[in-house]
RNA sequence: GGGCCGGUAGUUCAGCCUGGAAUGAACGCCUGACUUGCAAUCAGGAGGUCGCGGGUUCAAAUCCCGCCCGGUCCA
C-alpha cells in the first residue's frame, strides 16, 4: 500500500517486511529482522527492555509526561490542559478514552476551531474493555492511563502536517529525546477505525513493546463505504505509562508508574518480595499474555516455571497475589479520577461502571485479606496523584464518603449473600445434592450480585461442591439477550421542510414577548404551520412547548404543540387554517409560559443550591418543567434527608429574594467551555458551534436553550413538595414555583386543619393527640383480644356441657349469625382442650356461610375426619372445604340451606362413628 | 432504559409452588427460677395492618393485575 511509503522510511533506510507469524506488514532498519518484533499473543517477540532499558536515562511518569509535552511544545505545538475523564460533552461516550475524544465531534467535523493547531496534550483516559487483562499483562493494559497526543487538523485550505512529519516527530522523540537506538524502533502498518471514522495508522514498537499509535483520520464510515473527510486529523496516542516502563525496565509497568505506592500495597498484603529474576522473566513474557488466549498464558507460565526450575503451581501461587495487587492499584487510581469528577456509583450507566470497579477492587482485597484497607489505599492514591492533578485533593472528602457508602452497600450485599448461600447449600444438601446446580449459580449472580467464586468459598464450608462452569458469564449474558426486546415508536412529524429558512426565534430577543406578527411560510397536512418568525417556544431542555393562538384575517387557530425539526419550528394547530403567505398574529398563553419560565429559572437555582448543600458530585440527570409541578433529578449517593431538603429550599429561596439578574450570553462553544468549564453541560450535550449560556452570577451557569425570567425575584417562591429516589444514585426533587408554590403550602395547611378537626384538638396539638390515639387504639385491640379469649373459654365450657353423646364421641353443632370465623375457631380450640372427645361443627351466616369443623384428638381416633365433614357440609351450601383431619373449614353462598347443611354434618358424624 | 430477585415479629428468615388456624422458627426483648452478682441454663411472657391498592374465591400471606420500596445484573 502506498499509504505507508513515506519519504522518512526511505531516507532512514527502512525496509518493508511481512511478519510470517502474525501476517502484519512492518518497517525496520535491521536487515535481519524477520518477525514484526511486537510481543503479542502470536508470540512474535518477547520484551527485551526488562532490566535493560534502551533509553538514555530512566523517567518517572511525571518526567516522561513533561518530556513528551515539552518536546512537542518546542516544535510549535501548543500545550493544552487535559480534559475531564468523564466525557460530558459527548452523548455517545461515558468516559474520555483517547486524547482525540476531547476534540470530537465539533473540531474534527469542522464546526469549531481547535484550541490550537497543532497542539499537544497528555490526557488521562479510562478504558474498561480490557479490564480482565489488567493484572496478568503486567501493565500493558490499564483501566486508567495517560495518552499523549500531538494533534494536527488539516483543513482543505490549511495543511499543518500529515503522515511523514508525524512519523518523523515520533522517531525524533524516541531516538533524540529519549536516546533509544534508531534500529530498535520498528513501525507496523495498520488500519484504524472507531467512532465512525477510519484511516491508516502506524504503530511504533521498541524491544517488543508497542508504545504509540499514529492514526491518520481521513475517512468517515458511512455504512460499508469510506467517504473522504474534509478535515484530515493527525490523531496520535503515546502511551505515557509504557514509555515510562520502557525507560525504567522494571519487571512490570506497575513498578514504573506507582513505585513506592505499589510497594506499600504489597507490604500491606504481606507479599514477600518475590525473586526478582522470576518476576523479570515473567515480565519479559507478559507481552504474550491476553486472557482471550488461555493456552498462551499457560504456555508462558510453564516456560518460566521450567526455566526457573519451579513447579507451575508454585509459580502461580507466587504470581496470583501479585497480579491482584497490580489490579487493585490500577482500579483504585481509576476510581479517584471518576469519583473526583462527580460520578456517583449506581446501577445505571457510568455510575454502574464505578460500582463495578469498586466491587472488583473490594473482592480482590478480600482475597488478599486486606479488604479493610480499601479506604487507606484510595487515600494514598489521592496523595500520590494530587501533585499532578490537584483537583483530586479538593475532592478528597467527597471521594472518601462516596466510596465508604458504596463499600458499605457492598458489604451488606455480601452479608446477605452469605446467609442466602448457606441456606441454599443446606437445603441442597438435605435434598441429596452434592453439586451446586449451574442455574442456581447464575441466578445468585444475576439477582443477588454474588459471584460464583464467593458461592464456592462459602458453600464448600457447608460441604457442598461448586464447579464454576467455563461459560458462566456467557450464560448470564444469554439470559439477558432472551429478555431484551425493546420497543420504540414515536409520533412522526412530517419532515417536508426542505428549502424552508431557519425560523427566527423571537423569544430569545425578548423574553417577555407575548404577541407577535409573522408570515405563514407553509402549512403541512393542514395542521403544521411554519412561520418566518415565532415567539412560541418549541419543546426542549425539559421545557414543554408554548401554547396560545394564531389570529389572521377572519380566522383563529389554537396552537397545541410546538416542535423543532432541524432549524425550523412547526406549530401544530387546531381550528382554522391560515393561508400560506398571510400575516398572522400570534398570542401566547402567557400565564402558562410565565410559569414555565419561573420553573426553568428555579431549576437552575435548585441545582446550585443542591451542589452547595450536598457537594460537587451533584449533577442534573434529568428535568421536566410543568405548569404546576416541575421535577429535577440530581445525582447523589444517599437518600436526601429532611434537613438537606430544607437547606436546599432555604438556599434556593435566598437566591430568589436576592433578585439576581439572569443573564443569557451567546458564546462560541470553545470559549464557553474555557470560561465556565464542563459544568455547563448539566442538561446533557447541547449542539452547535455557538451555545447559549444562562448565568445566574455567582450561583449557576449552564448551557441552556430555555426561556428564563429576567431576575430571580420574579419566581416569587420555590417550594419543594416532594423528593423520591428514582434509581440508586439519583434523587428526584419535585417542586412548585410562584403561586403554585403558595398553593402547595396552603394545601398542606388545609390538611393539618382537617386532621385537627377530626381529632377535635387545636392544630398545634395534632402530633401528641394522634400519638395518644394510636397508643389507645393499640391498647384497646389488646383488650378486645383478651376479652375474646376469655369469652371463648367460657363459651367453650358451655358448649362442652351441652354437647350430645353419639356412641363414643360427644358432638356439638351450632349456627351463628355474623360471628367472625376467628372467634369460632378460638372457641373450638378451647373446647377440644377441655374434652378431646369432642367434635364441633359451627356455621356462621352473614352474606355467605362459613363452616368450621374441629375434631378432638380422641374423637379423631373414632374415625372422624374434619376435612370430610367440612367439605360435605360446605357442598350443601354450594361451596367447598378442606383443611386437616382435626381442623377444617369451608363455606358456601346458599345461606338458606344452613339447617340442611347442619343436618348433613350430623349425619356424617353418626355414620363415621358407627362405621368404626 | 431493560431483565431478574425480594418486602411476613425488634432482627434474620420459614410458610407462597399445591388457597383453608401465623398454637411459625432462631436470635433479641421482658418476667421468674438457679446464682453473692454476671454469664450460661431452665420455665413463662410480650411482640404481626403478612409493603400498599384492586381483583378472583365461601375463604388470600399464598393465585391474578396495578403501584410503592429495596436489592441485583446487563446496555
Amino acid at each position: 500500500m502506498e499509504e505507508y511509503q513515506l519519504p522518512f522510511f526511505k531516507e532512514e533506510g527502512y525496509v518493508r517486511k511481512k511478519c510470517p507469524r502474525c501476517g502484519d506488514f512492518f518497517w525496520t532498519q535491521k536487515k535481519d529482522q524477520e518477525l514484526c518484533g511486537e510481543a503479542n499473543a502470536y508470540g512474535c517477540a518477547e520484551y527485551r527492555f526488562i532490566s535493560r532499558p534502551p533509553t538514555r536515562r530512566s523517567y518517572t511518569l511525571r518526567e516522561m509526561r513533561e518530556a513528551f509535552l515539552s518536546f512537542f511544545e518546542k516544535r510549535g505545538h501548543k500545550r493544552i490542559k487535559p480534559y475531564p475523564v468523564v466525557a460530558r460533552w459527548r452523548d455517545d461516550l461515558f468516559f474520555t478514552h483517547a486524547s482525540i475524544v476531547d476534540f470530537q465531534p465539533y473540531v474534527t467535523n469542522g464546526e469549531i476551531p481547535p484550541p490550537a493547531n497543532p497542539l499537544v496534550i497528555s490526557q488521562p483516559c479510562l478504558r474498561f474493555v480490557d479490564i480482565d487483562n489488567v493484572g496478568p499483562t503486567f501493565g500493558r493494559h490499564l483501566t486508567i492511563f495517560e495518552m499523549g497526543g500531538h494533534h494536527a487538523f488539516n483543513y482543505p485550505d490549511k495543511e499543518v502536517y500529515w503522515k511523514d512529519q508525524t512519523v518523523r516527530y515520533h522517531h525524533e522523540f524516541v531516538t533524540q529525546e529519549l536516546g533509544v537506538d534508531s534500529e530498535e524502533v520498528i513501525y507496523k502498518e495498520g488500519v484504524w477505525s472507531g467512532g465512525g471514522n477510519a484511516g491508516p495508522c502506524v504503530e511504533s514498537i521498541v524491544m517488543g513493546l508497542e508504545l504509540a499509535t499514529l492514526v491518520f483520520m481521513k475517512f468517515k464510515v458511512v455504512g460499508e463505504e469510506l467517504v473522504e473527510l474534509p478535515i484530515r486529523t493527525v490523531d496520535t496516542g503515546y502511551g505515557i505509562e509504557r514509555y515510562t516502563w520502557l525507560s525504567q525496565g522494571t519487571p512490570s509497568c506497575f513498578q514504573a508508574v506507582y513505585g513506592p505506592l505499589l510497594d506499600k500495597v504489597m507490604r500491606e498484603a504481606g507479599i514477600p518480595s518475590p525473586d526478582y529474576k522470576v518476576l523479570s522473566r515473567l515480565g519479559e513474557l507478559s507481552g504474550l499474555l491476553s486472557l482471550e488466549r488461555e493456552s498462551v498464558r499457560l504456555e508462558a507460565r510453564r516456560r518460566v516455571a521450567a526455566e526457573m526450575g519451579m513447579e507451575l503451581t508454585d509459580l502461580e501461587e507466587v504470581l496470583k497475589p501479585i497480579e491482584k495487587v497490580f489490579t487493585v492499584t490500577d482500579h483504585t487510581k481509576s476510581l479517584i479520577f471518576m469519583l473526583a469528577e462527580g460520578i456517583v456509583p449506581s446501577n445505571m450507566r457510568e455510575g454502574y461502571l464505578a460500582r463495578l470497579i469498586i466491587r472488583r477492587t473490594y473482592r480482590l482485597l478480600r482475597e488478599l485479606s486486606i479488604e479493610d484497607k480499601v479506604l487507606d489505599i484510595v487515600d494514598w492514591q489521592i496523595d500520590f496523584w494530587s501533585k499532578d492533578f490537584p483537583h483530586l485533593r479538593d475532592m478528597r472528602n467527597e471521594i472518601m464518603e462516596m466510596l465508604k457508602v458504596e463499600v458499605d452497600k457492598f458489604k451488606e450485599t455480601l452479608r446477605r449473600g452469605e446467609s442466602l448461600i448457606r441456606r441454599i447449600a443446606k437445603s441442597l444438601k438435605a435434598s441429596g445434592h452434592s453439586q451446586f446446580p449451574k442455574d442456581r449459580l447464575i441466578e445468585l449472580y444475576d439477582s443477588h450480585g454474588i459471584t460464583p467464586e464467593i458461592v464456592k468459598e462459602i458453600s464448600s464450608k457447608e460441604g457442598l461442591e461448586v464447579e464454576i462452569p467455563q461459560d458462566f458469564y456467557t450464560s448470564v449474558a444469554e439470559r439477558h439477550i432472551q429478555a431484551s426486546k425493546t420497543v420504540e415508536a414515536e409520533a412522526k412529524i412530517p419532515v417536508e421542510i426542505e428549502g424552508l429558512p431557519e425560523t427566527k426565534r423571537l423569544y430569545y430577543d425578548d423574553r417577555y414577548l407575548r404577541e407577535f406578527e409573522a408570515k405563514v411560510l407553509k402549512v403541512i397536512d393542514g395542521k403544521y404551520v411554519v412561520l418566518d418568525a415565532t415567539a412560541f417556544y418549541p419543546e426542549g431542555g425539559g421545557q414543554p412547548p408554548d401554547r396560545g393562538i394564531l389570529e389572521f384575517n377572519g380566522g383563529k387557530s389554537y396552537v397545541r404543540d410546538v416542535q423543532t425539526v432541524g432549524k425550523v419550528i412547526l406549530h401544530r394547530i387546531e381550528g382554522d387554517i391560515p393561508p400560506v403567505g398571510s400575516k398572522v398574529k400570534g398570542k401566547l398563553d402567557w400565564s402558562y409560559r410565565h410559569n414555565l419560565m419561573r420553573s426553568h429559572t428555579a431549576t437552575h437555582i435548585i441545582i446550585g443550591a443542591a451542589r452547595r448543600v450536598l457537594g460537587e458530585h451533584v449533577w442534573q440527570s434529568g428535568a421536566q418543567k410543568g405548569e404546576r409541578i416541575s421535577r429535577l433529578d440530581i445525582t447523589h449517593f444517599r437518600r436526601l434527608t429532611l434537613d438537606e431538603i430544607r437547606k436546599i429550599e432555604k438556599l434556593a429561596n435566598d437566591i430568589v429574594i436576592k433578585n439576581l439578574p439572569v443573564e443569557t450570553i451567546w458564546l462560541p462553544r470553545e470559549e464557553a467551555e474555557r470560561i465556565y468549564g464542563f459544568r455547563l453541560y448539566q442538561g446533557g450535550v447541547v449542539p452547535g458551534r455557538v451555545i447559549r449560556v444562562v448565568k445566574i452570577d455567582g450561583w449557576d451557569v449552564e448551557a441552556c436553550g430555555g426561556t428564563h425570567c429576567e431576575r430571580t425575584g420574579e419566581i416569587g417562591l420555590i417550594k419543594i413538595v416532594h423528593t423520591e429516589r428514582i434509581q440508586d444514585g439519583v434523587e428526584r426533587i419535585i417542586f412548585s414555583v410562584g403561586e403554585h408554590a403558595l398553593e402547595a403550602t396552603q394545601e398542606n395547611e388545609a390538611k393539618i386543619r382537617e386532621v385537627a378537626e377530626i381529632l377535635g384538638v387545636p392544630s398545634e396539638r395534632i402530633v401528641e393527640s394522634s400519638r395518644t390515639l394510636v397508643e389507645e387504639n393499640r391498647e384497646l385491640k389488646r383488650r378486645v383480644k383478651q376479652l375474646e379469649n376469655e369469652m371463648a373459654r367460657s363459651k367453650a365450657t358451655e358448649y362442652v356441657k351441652s354437647a350430645r353423646t353419639i356412641r363414643n364421641v360427644r358432638a356439638f353443632l351450632k349456627t351463628f349469625t355474623d360471628v367472625k370465623a376467628d372467634f369460632l375457631i378460638k372457641i373450638a380450640n378451647e373446647a377440644v382442650k377441655i374434652d378431646p372427645n369432642l367434635i364441633l361443627v359451627f356455621i356462621s351466616v352473614n352474606r355467605s356461610a362459613r363452616v368450621i369443623v374441629r375434631v378432638g384428638e380422641e374423637a379423631l381416633k373414632q374415625g372422624l375426619d374434619a376435612r370430610i365433614i367440612a367439605d360435605e357440609t360446605a357442598s350443601v351450601l354450594g361451596g367447598r372445604g378442606s383443611g386437616r383431619p382435626t381442623f377444617a373449614q369451608g363455606g358456601g353462598t346458599l345461606i338458606d340451606k344452613v339447617d340442611e347443611a347442619l343436618k348433613k354434618a350430623e349425619d356424617i358424624i353418626v355414620k363415621s362413628v358407627e362405621g368404626v
